[in-house]
RNA sequence: GGUCCCUUCGUCUAUCGGUUAGGACAUCAGGUUUUCAUCCUGGCAAGAGGAGUUCGACUCUCCUAGGGAUCACCA
Protein backbone atom coordinates (compact mmCIF):
# COMPACT_ATOMS: atom_id res chain seq x y z
CA UNK A 1 0.00 0.00 0.00
CA UNK A 2 1.42 3.23 -0.75
CA UNK A 3 1.82 6.01 1.64
CA UNK A 4 -1.11 8.30 1.67
CA UNK A 5 0.01 11.49 -0.37
CA UNK A 6 -2.84 14.54 -0.48
CA UNK A 7 -2.23 17.92 -1.99
CA UNK A 8 -3.87 21.20 -1.54
CA UNK A 9 -3.43 23.38 -4.79
CA UNK A 10 -4.79 26.89 -5.09
CA UNK A 11 -3.87 29.59 -7.96
CA UNK A 12 -2.42 32.65 -6.25
CA UNK A 13 -5.17 34.46 -7.16
CA UNK A 14 -5.93 36.04 -3.83
CA UNK A 15 -6.01 35.62 -0.24
CA UNK A 16 -7.65 32.14 0.64
CA UNK A 17 -11.23 32.30 2.72
CA UNK A 18 -12.86 29.90 4.49
CA UNK A 19 -14.14 27.66 1.39
CA UNK A 20 -10.45 27.19 0.10
CA UNK A 21 -9.43 26.77 3.08
CA UNK A 22 -11.28 24.05 4.69
CA UNK A 23 -10.33 22.13 1.11
CA UNK A 24 -7.01 22.12 2.48
CA UNK A 25 -8.07 20.90 6.23
CA UNK A 26 -9.71 17.75 4.94
CA UNK A 27 -6.87 16.82 2.55
CA UNK A 28 -4.37 17.84 5.39
CA UNK A 29 -6.33 15.82 7.73
CA UNK A 30 -6.48 12.57 5.16
CA UNK A 31 -2.71 13.15 5.44
CA UNK A 32 -2.03 13.11 8.73
CA UNK A 33 -4.33 10.99 10.12
CA UNK A 34 -1.93 8.48 7.99
CA UNK A 35 0.92 6.48 9.19
CA UNK A 36 3.60 8.66 6.85
CA UNK A 37 0.94 9.87 5.13
CA UNK A 38 2.71 13.80 3.68
CA UNK A 39 0.22 16.75 2.50
CA UNK A 40 1.79 18.78 -0.09
CA UNK A 41 1.19 22.61 -1.33
CA UNK A 42 1.50 23.24 -5.57
CA UNK A 43 1.14 26.97 -6.46
CA UNK A 44 -0.84 26.86 -9.63
CA UNK A 45 0.26 29.38 -11.30
CA UNK A 46 -0.48 28.94 -15.10
CA UNK A 47 -2.20 31.74 -15.42
CA UNK A 48 -0.24 34.56 -16.11
CA UNK A 49 -3.26 37.37 -16.82
CA UNK A 50 -5.19 36.47 -13.01
CA UNK A 51 -2.02 36.15 -11.13
CA UNK A 52 -2.65 38.48 -8.02
CA UNK A 53 1.56 39.88 -6.70
CA UNK A 54 1.84 38.30 -3.17
CA UNK A 55 -1.00 35.89 -3.15
CA UNK A 56 1.42 32.74 -2.83
CA UNK A 57 2.97 33.84 0.05
CA UNK A 58 -0.45 35.02 1.49
CA UNK A 59 -1.57 31.45 0.87
CA UNK A 60 1.56 29.86 2.69
CA UNK A 61 0.81 32.18 5.65
CA UNK A 62 -2.95 31.94 6.09
CA UNK A 63 -1.96 27.80 6.17
CA UNK A 64 0.76 28.61 8.49
CA UNK A 65 -1.25 30.25 11.07
CA UNK A 66 -3.87 27.55 10.98
CA UNK A 67 -1.38 25.34 11.43
CA UNK A 68 -1.74 23.31 8.63
CA UNK A 69 1.78 22.54 7.68
CA UNK A 70 2.93 21.46 4.30
CA UNK A 71 5.43 18.38 4.45
CA UNK A 72 6.55 19.28 0.63
CA UNK A 73 5.76 22.76 -1.02
CA UNK A 74 6.98 26.07 -1.72
CA UNK A 75 9.85 27.28 0.93
CA UNK A 76 8.62 30.06 3.28
CA UNK A 77 10.35 33.06 2.22
CA UNK A 78 8.62 32.69 -0.87
CA UNK A 79 10.94 31.83 -3.54
CA UNK A 80 10.00 29.61 -6.40
CA UNK A 81 10.83 26.16 -6.94
CA UNK A 82 9.47 23.13 -8.17
CA UNK A 83 6.03 23.38 -6.43
CA UNK A 84 5.01 25.99 -8.65
CA UNK A 85 3.79 25.26 -11.59
CA UNK A 86 5.49 28.15 -13.95
CA UNK A 87 9.07 26.80 -12.80
CA UNK A 88 7.33 23.19 -14.31
CA UNK A 89 6.90 23.99 -18.13
CA UNK A 90 9.60 21.47 -19.73
CA UNK A 91 7.20 18.75 -17.84
CA UNK A 92 4.13 19.18 -19.37
CA UNK A 93 5.86 19.80 -22.63
CA UNK A 94 7.75 16.42 -21.88
CA UNK A 95 4.16 14.91 -21.78
CA UNK A 96 2.48 16.68 -24.22
CA UNK A 97 4.89 15.36 -26.82
CA UNK A 98 4.16 11.93 -25.51
CA UNK A 99 0.70 12.20 -25.99
CA UNK A 100 1.09 14.06 -29.66
CA UNK A 101 3.15 10.87 -30.29
CA UNK A 102 0.48 8.44 -29.55
CA UNK A 103 -2.16 10.29 -31.37
CA UNK A 104 -3.96 11.49 -28.54
CA UNK A 105 -3.15 15.24 -29.01
CA UNK A 106 -3.32 17.88 -31.78
CA UNK A 107 -2.76 21.11 -32.67
CA UNK A 108 -5.50 23.42 -32.73
CA UNK A 109 -5.67 24.97 -35.89
CA UNK A 110 -8.93 27.35 -35.60
CA UNK A 111 -8.68 31.16 -34.34
CA UNK A 112 -10.45 32.08 -30.87
CA UNK A 113 -12.95 33.72 -33.04
CA UNK A 114 -13.94 30.41 -35.60
CA UNK A 115 -14.40 28.33 -31.93
CA UNK A 116 -16.59 31.22 -31.09
CA UNK A 117 -18.49 31.19 -34.18
CA UNK A 118 -19.31 27.24 -33.81
CA UNK A 119 -20.25 27.63 -29.81
CA UNK A 120 -23.00 30.40 -30.86
CA UNK A 121 -23.56 28.21 -34.01
CA UNK A 122 -24.41 25.58 -31.54
CA UNK A 123 -26.47 27.71 -28.85
CA UNK A 124 -28.23 29.21 -31.86
CA UNK A 125 -29.49 25.25 -32.61
CA UNK A 126 -30.44 24.37 -28.96
CA UNK A 127 -27.64 22.12 -29.05
CA UNK A 128 -24.58 21.59 -26.82
CA UNK A 129 -21.44 22.84 -27.84
CA UNK A 130 -18.59 20.09 -28.32
CA UNK A 131 -15.51 20.89 -29.77
CA UNK A 132 -15.20 17.50 -31.04
CA UNK A 133 -17.74 17.87 -33.42
CA UNK A 134 -15.35 19.93 -35.29
CA UNK A 135 -12.28 18.38 -34.94
CA UNK A 136 -9.92 19.03 -37.73
CA UNK A 137 -8.81 15.78 -40.19
CA UNK A 138 -5.89 17.01 -40.76
CA UNK A 139 -4.02 19.48 -38.06
CA UNK A 140 -1.03 20.91 -38.41
CA UNK A 141 1.99 19.89 -36.97
CA UNK A 142 2.24 21.31 -33.62
CA UNK A 143 4.51 23.84 -32.97
CA UNK A 144 3.83 25.45 -29.71
CA UNK A 145 2.03 28.51 -31.10
CA UNK A 146 -1.26 27.36 -30.87
CA UNK A 147 -2.99 25.45 -28.44
CA UNK A 148 -2.68 21.89 -28.07
CA UNK A 149 -6.20 20.08 -27.65
CA UNK A 150 -6.73 16.64 -26.19
CA UNK A 151 -8.29 13.91 -28.78
CA UNK A 152 -10.35 12.56 -26.23
CA UNK A 153 -12.34 9.09 -26.81
CA UNK A 154 -15.95 9.70 -25.23
CA UNK A 155 -17.34 7.52 -23.30
CA UNK A 156 -20.01 6.70 -20.42
CA UNK A 157 -18.39 6.55 -16.98
CA UNK A 158 -19.37 5.58 -13.58
CA UNK A 159 -17.13 5.99 -10.90
CA UNK A 160 -16.83 6.34 -6.85
CA UNK A 161 -16.08 9.52 -5.40
CA UNK A 162 -14.93 9.02 -2.05
CA UNK A 163 -17.66 11.78 -0.73
CA UNK A 164 -20.28 11.97 -3.35
CA UNK A 165 -20.63 8.15 -3.89
CA UNK A 166 -21.47 6.82 -7.15
CA UNK A 167 -21.60 8.81 -10.04
CA UNK A 168 -22.43 7.94 -13.68
CA UNK A 169 -21.91 10.18 -16.36
CA UNK A 170 -22.46 9.95 -20.30
CA UNK A 171 -20.15 10.85 -23.05
CA UNK A 172 -21.79 13.97 -23.86
CA UNK A 173 -19.67 15.37 -20.89
CA UNK A 174 -16.66 14.40 -22.40
CA UNK A 175 -14.58 16.81 -25.03
CA UNK A 176 -11.25 17.62 -26.64
CA UNK A 177 -9.93 20.37 -24.17
CA UNK A 178 -7.24 22.21 -24.13
CA UNK A 179 -4.06 20.66 -22.87
CA UNK A 180 -1.60 23.44 -23.46
CA UNK A 181 -2.22 26.94 -24.10
CA UNK A 182 -0.63 29.04 -27.23
CA UNK A 183 1.32 30.95 -24.24
CA UNK A 184 3.17 27.64 -23.50
CA UNK A 185 1.57 27.36 -20.36
CA UNK A 186 -0.56 24.33 -19.65
CA UNK A 187 -4.11 24.67 -18.57
CA UNK A 188 -5.49 23.52 -15.12
CA UNK A 189 -7.21 20.30 -16.77
CA UNK A 190 -3.56 19.22 -18.21
CA UNK A 191 -1.02 20.81 -15.63
CA UNK A 192 -2.74 18.65 -12.02
CA UNK A 193 -3.12 15.24 -14.06
CA UNK A 194 0.67 15.29 -14.70
CA UNK A 195 1.39 17.02 -11.07
CA UNK A 196 0.07 14.61 -9.43
CA UNK A 197 1.71 11.30 -11.15
CA UNK A 198 4.53 12.88 -10.84
CA UNK A 199 4.25 14.07 -6.46
CA UNK A 200 2.77 10.57 -6.32
CA UNK A 201 -0.75 12.06 -5.07
CA UNK A 202 -3.16 9.42 -4.09
CA UNK A 203 -6.25 11.77 -3.16
CA UNK A 204 -6.97 14.64 -4.58
CA UNK A 205 -9.73 16.32 -2.51
CA UNK A 206 -11.14 19.83 -4.73
CA UNK A 207 -14.22 21.71 -4.73
CA UNK A 208 -17.11 21.25 -6.60
CA UNK A 209 -16.58 23.00 -9.25
CA UNK A 210 -14.56 20.69 -11.05
CA UNK A 211 -16.86 17.98 -10.41
CA UNK A 212 -18.22 17.85 -14.64
CA UNK A 213 -14.70 18.01 -15.94
CA UNK A 214 -14.11 14.65 -13.93
CA UNK A 215 -14.75 12.42 -16.82
CA UNK A 216 -12.29 14.43 -19.42
CA UNK A 217 -9.82 13.80 -16.80
CA UNK A 218 -10.86 9.73 -16.22
CA UNK A 219 -10.31 9.80 -20.18
CA UNK A 220 -6.91 11.95 -20.13
CA UNK A 221 -5.82 9.15 -17.00
CA UNK A 222 -6.61 6.65 -19.59
CA UNK A 223 -4.76 8.07 -22.65
CA UNK A 224 -1.82 8.53 -20.38
CA UNK A 225 -2.39 5.08 -18.97
CA UNK A 226 -2.36 5.93 -15.19
CA UNK A 227 -4.49 4.74 -12.45
CA UNK A 228 -6.53 7.80 -11.88
CA UNK A 229 -5.93 8.38 -7.93
CA UNK A 230 -9.06 8.36 -5.21
CA UNK A 231 -11.42 11.42 -5.74
CA UNK A 232 -13.14 13.43 -3.78
CA UNK A 233 -15.57 16.26 -4.53
CA UNK A 234 -16.09 18.97 -1.42
CA UNK A 235 -19.24 20.27 -1.63
CA UNK A 236 -19.31 24.06 -1.64
CA UNK A 237 -19.65 26.74 1.17
CA UNK A 238 -22.80 28.97 0.43
CA UNK A 239 -22.60 32.59 1.59
CA UNK A 240 -24.71 33.71 4.68
CA UNK A 241 -27.76 34.81 2.49
CA UNK A 242 -28.74 33.27 -0.69
CA UNK A 243 -27.34 29.67 -1.90
CA UNK A 244 -24.40 31.05 -3.52
CA UNK A 245 -21.10 29.51 -2.99
CA UNK A 246 -18.92 31.85 -0.53
CA UNK A 247 -17.16 33.94 -2.87
CA UNK A 248 -14.68 37.21 -2.57
CA UNK A 249 -16.89 38.64 -4.53
CA UNK A 250 -19.80 38.45 -1.95
CA UNK A 251 -17.59 39.49 0.96
CA UNK A 252 -16.23 36.60 2.10
CA UNK A 253 -13.29 37.12 4.68
CA UNK A 254 -9.49 36.48 4.33
CA UNK A 255 -9.16 33.73 6.67
CA UNK A 256 -6.20 35.86 7.84
CA UNK A 257 -8.68 38.79 8.89
CA UNK A 258 -9.75 35.92 11.57
CA UNK A 259 -6.53 36.03 13.04
CA UNK A 260 -6.33 39.56 13.07
CA UNK A 261 -9.67 39.76 15.27
CA UNK A 262 -8.35 37.17 17.76
CA UNK A 263 -9.75 33.84 16.95
CA UNK A 264 -7.87 30.89 17.73
CA UNK A 265 -6.64 28.48 14.91
CA UNK A 266 -7.65 25.44 16.76
CA UNK A 267 -11.50 26.99 16.86
CA UNK A 268 -11.11 27.73 13.33
CA UNK A 269 -10.12 23.92 12.51
CA UNK A 270 -12.86 22.95 14.07
CA UNK A 271 -15.39 25.31 12.65
CA UNK A 272 -14.12 24.45 9.21
CA UNK A 273 -14.43 20.63 9.86
CA UNK A 274 -17.96 20.65 11.59
CA UNK A 275 -18.68 22.75 7.86
CA UNK A 276 -20.37 19.61 6.26
CA UNK A 277 -18.79 17.03 8.65
CA UNK A 278 -19.30 14.92 11.87
CA UNK A 279 -18.68 11.55 13.31
CA UNK A 280 -21.90 10.51 13.70
CA UNK A 281 -21.95 11.62 17.25
CA UNK A 282 -23.16 14.27 19.29
CA UNK A 283 -19.70 16.11 20.06
CA UNK A 284 -19.65 19.60 18.60
CA UNK A 285 -16.22 20.72 20.25
CA UNK A 286 -13.17 18.84 18.76
CA UNK A 287 -9.85 19.01 19.45
CA UNK A 288 -7.50 18.56 16.33
CA UNK A 289 -6.47 15.78 17.43
CA UNK A 290 -9.37 14.16 17.68
CA UNK A 291 -10.27 15.37 14.33
CA UNK A 292 -7.20 13.93 12.85
CA UNK A 293 -8.20 10.44 14.32
CA UNK A 294 -12.49 10.89 13.61
CA UNK A 295 -11.98 12.23 9.73
CA UNK A 296 -13.01 10.11 6.92
CA UNK A 297 -14.19 11.79 4.21
CA UNK A 298 -17.45 9.18 3.20
CA UNK A 299 -18.98 10.89 6.35
CA UNK A 300 -18.17 14.21 4.49
CA UNK A 301 -21.82 16.09 3.83
CA UNK A 302 -22.93 15.84 -0.01
CA UNK A 303 -25.15 19.22 -0.04
CA UNK A 304 -23.27 22.60 0.25
CA UNK A 305 -23.49 23.62 3.81
CA UNK A 306 -24.21 27.35 4.73
CA UNK A 307 -21.67 29.69 6.29
CA UNK A 308 -22.33 31.27 9.80
CA UNK A 309 -20.38 32.97 11.74
CA UNK A 310 -22.19 32.83 14.59
CA UNK A 311 -21.07 29.48 15.09
CA UNK A 312 -17.53 30.14 14.80
CA UNK A 313 -17.86 32.92 17.66
CA UNK A 314 -19.10 30.26 19.95
CA UNK A 315 -16.85 27.70 19.06
CA UNK A 316 -14.41 30.23 19.28
CA UNK A 317 -15.58 30.88 23.35
CA UNK A 318 -15.48 27.56 23.54
CA UNK A 319 -11.98 27.25 22.51
CA UNK A 320 -11.03 29.84 24.92
CA UNK A 321 -12.72 28.54 27.83
CA UNK A 322 -11.09 25.49 27.59
CA UNK A 323 -7.58 27.03 26.70
CA UNK A 324 -7.71 28.57 30.11
CA UNK A 325 -8.58 25.72 32.33
CA UNK A 326 -6.18 23.71 30.68
CA UNK A 327 -3.44 26.49 31.52
CA UNK A 328 -4.43 30.45 31.88
CA UNK A 329 -0.78 30.93 31.28
CA UNK A 330 -1.72 29.94 27.92
CA UNK A 331 -4.18 31.93 27.10
CA UNK A 332 -2.02 35.13 28.62
CA UNK A 333 1.13 34.00 26.08
CA UNK A 334 -1.34 33.89 22.87
CA UNK A 335 -2.85 37.28 23.76
CA UNK A 336 0.55 38.54 23.34
CA UNK A 337 2.32 36.63 20.70
CA UNK A 338 -0.06 37.76 18.10
CA UNK A 339 1.84 39.05 15.27
CA UNK A 340 -0.98 41.10 13.91
CA UNK A 341 -1.18 43.60 17.01
CA UNK A 342 -1.27 43.47 20.79
CA UNK A 343 -5.32 42.59 22.03
CA UNK A 344 -4.91 44.33 25.41
CA UNK A 345 -6.14 48.03 25.97
CA UNK A 346 -2.88 50.42 25.30
CA UNK A 347 -2.76 51.38 29.10
CA UNK A 348 -2.41 48.04 29.98
CA UNK A 349 1.28 48.28 29.60
CA UNK A 350 1.32 51.82 31.80
CA UNK A 351 3.91 51.67 34.89
CA UNK A 352 1.37 50.35 37.42
CA UNK A 353 0.18 46.99 35.67
CA UNK A 354 2.55 44.17 35.35
CA UNK A 355 1.96 40.43 34.14
CA UNK A 356 0.49 39.65 37.28
CA UNK A 357 -2.27 42.21 37.16
CA UNK A 358 -3.27 41.94 33.60
CA UNK A 359 -3.36 37.61 34.59
CA UNK A 360 -5.73 38.84 37.17
CA UNK A 361 -7.92 40.60 34.65
CA UNK A 362 -7.93 37.66 32.30
CA UNK A 363 -9.09 35.56 35.10
CA UNK A 364 -12.22 37.24 35.22
CA UNK A 365 -12.71 38.44 31.93
CA UNK A 366 -11.89 34.50 30.02
CA UNK A 367 -15.43 33.27 30.27
CA UNK A 368 -17.01 36.13 28.15
CA UNK A 369 -14.30 36.17 25.40
CA UNK A 370 -15.39 35.39 22.51
CA UNK A 371 -12.66 36.42 20.55
CA UNK A 372 -9.32 38.63 21.43
CA UNK A 373 -10.76 41.87 20.10
CA UNK A 374 -12.90 42.48 22.11
CA UNK A 375 -10.70 42.19 24.81
CA UNK A 376 -10.21 46.12 25.36
CA UNK A 377 -14.36 46.64 25.61
CA UNK A 378 -14.31 43.97 28.25
CA UNK A 379 -11.35 45.31 30.42
CA UNK A 380 -10.77 49.06 30.05
CA UNK A 381 -12.15 49.80 32.85
CA UNK A 382 -9.03 47.93 34.71
CA UNK A 383 -6.34 50.36 33.58
CA UNK A 384 -7.78 53.70 33.37
CA UNK A 385 -10.78 55.77 34.30
CA UNK A 386 -13.74 55.96 32.31
CA UNK A 387 -15.52 59.07 31.83
CA UNK A 388 -18.30 59.22 33.91
CA UNK A 389 -21.70 58.70 32.35
CA UNK A 390 -25.08 59.12 33.70
CA UNK A 391 -26.95 57.65 31.60
CA UNK A 392 -26.21 53.74 32.87
CA UNK A 393 -27.45 55.25 36.08
CA UNK A 394 -30.42 56.88 34.81
CA UNK A 395 -30.98 54.75 32.17
CA UNK A 396 -30.83 51.76 34.66
CA UNK A 397 -33.82 49.52 35.26
CA UNK A 398 -33.08 49.36 39.11
CA UNK A 399 -31.59 52.82 39.46
CA UNK A 400 -34.00 55.16 37.57
CA UNK A 401 -36.28 54.86 40.59
CA UNK A 402 -33.79 56.65 42.68
CA UNK A 403 -33.30 60.74 43.03
CA UNK A 404 -29.30 61.36 42.51
CA UNK A 405 -29.48 61.99 46.32
CA UNK A 406 -30.94 58.61 47.25
CA UNK A 407 -28.07 57.65 45.18
CA UNK A 408 -25.44 59.83 46.95
CA UNK A 409 -26.82 58.73 50.33
CA UNK A 410 -26.54 55.02 49.46
CA UNK A 411 -22.58 55.57 48.14
CA UNK A 412 -21.84 57.42 50.83
CA UNK A 413 -22.82 54.56 53.03
CA UNK A 414 -21.00 52.32 50.30
CA UNK A 415 -17.89 54.28 51.01
CA UNK A 416 -17.92 53.87 54.67
CA UNK A 417 -18.12 50.48 54.58
CA UNK A 418 -15.92 49.85 51.89
CA UNK A 419 -13.14 51.91 53.43
CA UNK A 420 -13.17 49.06 56.28
CA UNK A 421 -12.40 46.03 54.05
CA UNK A 422 -8.90 44.89 53.20
CA UNK A 423 -10.42 44.35 49.56
CA UNK A 424 -9.67 40.79 49.24
CA UNK A 425 -12.14 38.88 47.31
CA UNK A 426 -13.45 37.09 50.60
CA UNK A 427 -13.55 40.08 52.52
CA UNK A 428 -15.58 42.34 49.96
CA UNK A 429 -17.85 39.73 49.74
CA UNK A 430 -18.57 39.81 53.51
CA UNK A 431 -18.53 43.61 53.56
CA UNK A 432 -20.84 44.03 50.73
CA UNK A 433 -23.26 41.48 52.15
CA UNK A 434 -23.44 43.75 55.46
CA UNK A 435 -24.09 46.77 53.90
CA UNK A 436 -27.32 45.28 51.87
CA UNK A 437 -28.21 44.53 56.01
CA UNK A 438 -27.15 48.07 56.96
CA UNK A 439 -28.90 49.68 54.18
CA UNK A 440 -31.91 47.71 53.62
CA UNK A 441 -31.47 47.47 49.72
CA UNK A 442 -31.87 44.98 47.20
CA UNK A 443 -28.55 43.69 45.81
CA UNK A 444 -29.68 45.07 42.34
CA UNK A 445 -29.64 48.48 43.67
CA UNK A 446 -26.57 48.39 46.37
CA UNK A 447 -24.81 46.03 43.79
CA UNK A 448 -25.52 47.97 40.67
CA UNK A 449 -24.86 51.40 41.78
CA UNK A 450 -21.72 50.63 43.38
CA UNK A 451 -20.58 48.27 40.34
CA UNK A 452 -21.37 51.92 37.64
CA UNK A 453 -19.94 54.15 40.37
CA UNK A 454 -16.30 52.22 40.33
CA UNK A 455 -16.42 51.19 36.96
CA UNK A 456 -18.41 53.33 34.30
CA UNK A 457 -18.77 50.35 32.42
CA UNK A 458 -21.89 49.04 30.74
CA UNK A 459 -20.70 45.51 31.74
CA UNK A 460 -18.09 43.82 34.39
CA UNK A 461 -17.50 40.98 35.86
CA UNK A 462 -18.67 40.00 39.48
CA UNK A 463 -19.11 43.12 41.87
CA UNK A 464 -16.16 41.79 44.72
CA UNK A 465 -13.89 40.32 42.12
CA UNK A 466 -13.93 43.37 40.23
CA UNK A 467 -13.23 45.71 43.28
CA UNK A 468 -10.63 43.48 44.72
CA UNK A 469 -8.58 43.61 41.23
CA UNK A 470 -9.19 47.53 40.71
CA UNK A 471 -7.91 47.83 44.35
CA UNK A 472 -8.44 49.66 47.30
CA UNK A 473 -7.25 53.19 46.48
CA UNK A 474 -8.28 53.03 43.19
CA UNK A 475 -12.16 52.38 44.04
CA UNK A 476 -12.40 54.55 46.40
CA UNK A 477 -10.75 57.30 44.86
CA UNK A 478 -13.51 55.89 41.80
CA UNK A 479 -16.01 56.33 44.67
CA UNK A 480 -15.27 59.95 45.51
CA UNK A 481 -15.61 60.65 42.19
CA UNK A 482 -18.89 59.48 41.61
CA UNK A 483 -19.80 61.52 44.38
CA UNK A 484 -19.53 64.21 43.37
CA UNK A 485 -20.60 63.93 40.23
CA UNK A 486 -23.82 63.31 42.27
CA UNK A 487 -25.48 66.45 42.78
C1' G B 1 -30.64 24.46 -23.22
C1' G B 2 -26.84 19.94 -22.58
C1' U B 3 -24.25 17.27 -18.71
C1' C B 4 -23.86 16.34 -13.58
C1' C B 5 -24.87 16.97 -8.29
C1' C B 6 -27.98 18.20 -4.18
C1' U B 7 -32.90 18.68 -0.95
C1' U B 8 -34.34 16.79 7.63
C1' C B 9 -35.83 22.65 12.57
C1' G B 10 -33.86 29.88 10.69
C1' U B 11 -28.46 27.56 10.52
C1' C B 12 -24.83 23.12 11.04
C1' U B 13 -26.35 18.24 11.44
C1' A B 14 -27.87 12.64 13.66
C1' U B 15 -30.80 8.59 11.67
C1' C B 16 -27.05 2.56 7.98
C1' G B 17 -36.83 0.44 6.97
C1' G B 18 -39.62 0.26 12.93
C1' U B 19 -37.36 6.68 17.09
C1' U B 20 -42.52 10.77 20.94
C1' A B 21 -37.26 12.31 14.21
C1' G B 22 -31.97 13.36 18.49
C1' G B 23 -27.99 17.12 19.34
C1' A B 24 -25.63 21.91 18.64
C1' C B 25 -25.79 27.27 17.11
C1' A B 26 -29.34 31.11 17.06
C1' U B 27 -33.82 32.68 19.50
C1' C B 28 -37.38 33.04 23.68
C1' A B 29 -38.55 32.21 29.10
C1' G B 30 -36.74 31.11 33.92
C1' G B 31 -32.61 30.23 37.65
C1' U B 32 -27.31 31.19 39.60
C1' U B 33 -27.06 38.02 45.26
C1' U B 34 -26.46 43.80 40.12
C1' U B 35 -24.89 44.25 34.69
C1' C B 36 -22.47 41.40 30.60
C1' A B 37 -20.86 36.52 30.13
C1' U B 38 -20.46 31.50 31.82
C1' C B 39 -23.25 27.51 33.71
C1' C B 40 -28.10 25.05 34.59
C1' U B 41 -33.52 24.23 33.44
C1' G B 42 -37.27 24.66 29.99
C1' G B 43 -39.93 26.42 25.31
C1' C B 44 -40.37 27.28 19.91
C1' A B 45 -38.78 24.78 15.55
C1' A B 46 -37.76 20.02 10.35
C1' G B 47 -38.18 15.08 6.60
C1' A B 48 -39.88 19.98 -0.82
C1' G B 49 -44.43 17.63 -3.30
C1' G B 50 -46.59 13.19 -5.49
C1' A B 51 -46.74 8.09 -6.76
C1' G B 52 -44.72 3.17 -5.94
C1' U B 53 -42.14 -1.14 -3.18
C1' U B 54 -43.11 -2.84 1.98
C1' C B 55 -46.73 -5.29 7.53
C1' G B 56 -44.05 -0.60 8.15
C1' A B 57 -40.46 4.69 4.29
C1' C B 58 -36.90 10.63 6.39
C1' U B 59 -34.38 6.17 4.87
C1' C B 60 -35.29 2.13 -1.32
C1' U B 61 -37.39 3.25 -6.72
C1' C B 62 -39.68 6.64 -10.11
C1' C B 63 -41.84 11.38 -11.37
C1' U B 64 -42.38 16.61 -10.36
C1' A B 65 -40.65 21.01 -8.16
C1' G B 66 -36.75 23.83 -6.21
C1' G B 67 -31.52 24.80 -5.54
C1' G B 68 -26.44 24.37 -7.24
C1' A B 69 -22.12 23.31 -10.43
C1' U B 70 -20.30 23.26 -15.27
C1' C B 71 -20.41 24.01 -20.59
C1' A B 72 -13.01 29.55 -21.22
C1' C B 73 -6.37 29.59 -24.51
C1' C B 74 -9.74 30.45 -15.42
C1' A B 75 -8.56 27.45 -11.97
Amino acid sequence: MKPVRTRFAPSPTGYLHVGGIRTALFAWLVAKQSPGGKFILRIEDTDQAREVQGSAQHIIDSLSWLGIEYDEGPPKDGTRNDFYQSQRLEIYQTWAHKLIDAGRAYADPYTAEEVQAFREQAQKEKRPFLYRNHRPENPPVWDGTTPLRFKSDPKAYSRHDAVMGDLSTSPESIDDFILVKSDGYPTYNFAHIVDDVDMEITHVIRGQEFLSSVPNYLNLYEALDITPPILATMPHILGPDGNKKLSKRDGAKDILDYRKEGYLPEAMRNFLASLGWNDGTEQEVFSTKELIEKFSLDRVQRSGARFDERRLLWLNGAHIRNLYEDDPNQLYRLLGESPDATFWPEEAFAAPYGATYRKRVLGLVQERLKFFAELPDLTNFFFRDLPVDMSLIDNNKQLKKFSHAELKTLLEQAKTTLETSDFSSDDLTNKLNELLEQTGQKPGVLFSLIRVATTWAAASPGLADTLAVIGKDRSLERLNRSLKALL
